[in-house]
DNA sequence: AGCTTAATGAAAAAAGTTATCAATAAGGTC
DNA sequence: GACCTTATTGATAACTTTTTTCATTAAGCT
């Protein structure tokens, strides 16, 4: 059977080629797990998941490798409601993400112009110019709105 | 002279002792620090800070009271841009904290109702249940804005 | 002023992150 | 496909940050 080049299997790999950086073994394992996994993980959490399921490398590398795919945009930190942090895959372009305070399944929304009247306003307020943001929102996903609701009938 | 109780000066501890706290000297001196400095400070650094004021305590405090401060909304955490974390005094309400990228100066301005069409639109479109959320803008504060503009001209 | 107990401080343990350097392997070349 | 260059890794250790423990102190009530 040939092989076939699939452009968005390929796209983070080439991400890294393009920029002059090696697609390695722990880069490939951190990206495949974080690809497979919509909680936001730490570094040690993603270290002992790779450990277990047979991709023995060391904690080092995890952090070099999320420090370089972070620069890259390839994956991203979210903030858990707690304060924790992790990380996920990185949508591309503009994006925040909303994390649900149940499961804590985090998933990324486009970025719009939603924000620019309130940063008009504060612009105006504070005399700051603004350049940047952190946005994130926190709920319950659809899921867990389900699962809750069900184990309230049981009562 | 009779001592006034100022009701602003006062009002921190109030809601500690309405809490059932006491109003111990650490709580005081990190309250007193963070409401006299605009940036966000580490606990290492409101350690440092106090410490070499002659107000010798011990870290292991400061991460208490930070807690407790934080627990009661007295105390506010903001992320720096490269995602460090420091504390800065609360102001009362829904707000949120604009940060300086050149000077690192946090202020507050007032939450509103700015952000319900982003959120409709986001609950619209994943179908999670929003409920909290995490903003903060990142710019240039007026000094810095002059001061960078002063240092420009001179080249 | 005395009493009760929350709160502190010091030391140690635990957890998380970074630096060092010899060994390895990714990716280009022949 | 084997070889070569050098980026990258892994193990260890150093370092930083945070939490735990427990005897001592002091805040605030009576």
């Amino acid at each position: 059977m040939k092989k076939v080049i699939n452009k968005v299997e390929t796209s983070w790999q080439n991400v890294l080629s393009e920029n002059g950086y090696r697609v390695s073994g722990p880069r490939r394992y951190v990206m495949q797990l974080l690809e497979s996994n919509a909680q936001p993980m730490t570094p040690l959490e993603i270290y002992q998941a790779l450990s277990q399921s047979g991709r023995p490398l060391g904690i080092v590398s995890v952090y070099r490798a999320l420090e370089l795919l972070a620069e890259l945009g390839l994956v991203c930190v979210v903030y858990n409601p707690d304060g924790s942090a992790g990380y996920v895959v990185g949508a591309g372009g503009h994006h925040h993400h909303i994390v649900c305070q149940n499961c804590h399944q985090a998933i990324a929304f486009a970025g719009s112009e939603d924000l620019s009247s309130l940063i008009q306003r504060v612009e105006k307020e504070t005399k700051f110019h603004v350049s940047d943001h952190l946005l994130q929102l926190y709920g319950i996903c659809p899921d867990c709105q389900k699962a809750l609701a069900d184990a309230e009938e049981e009562n």
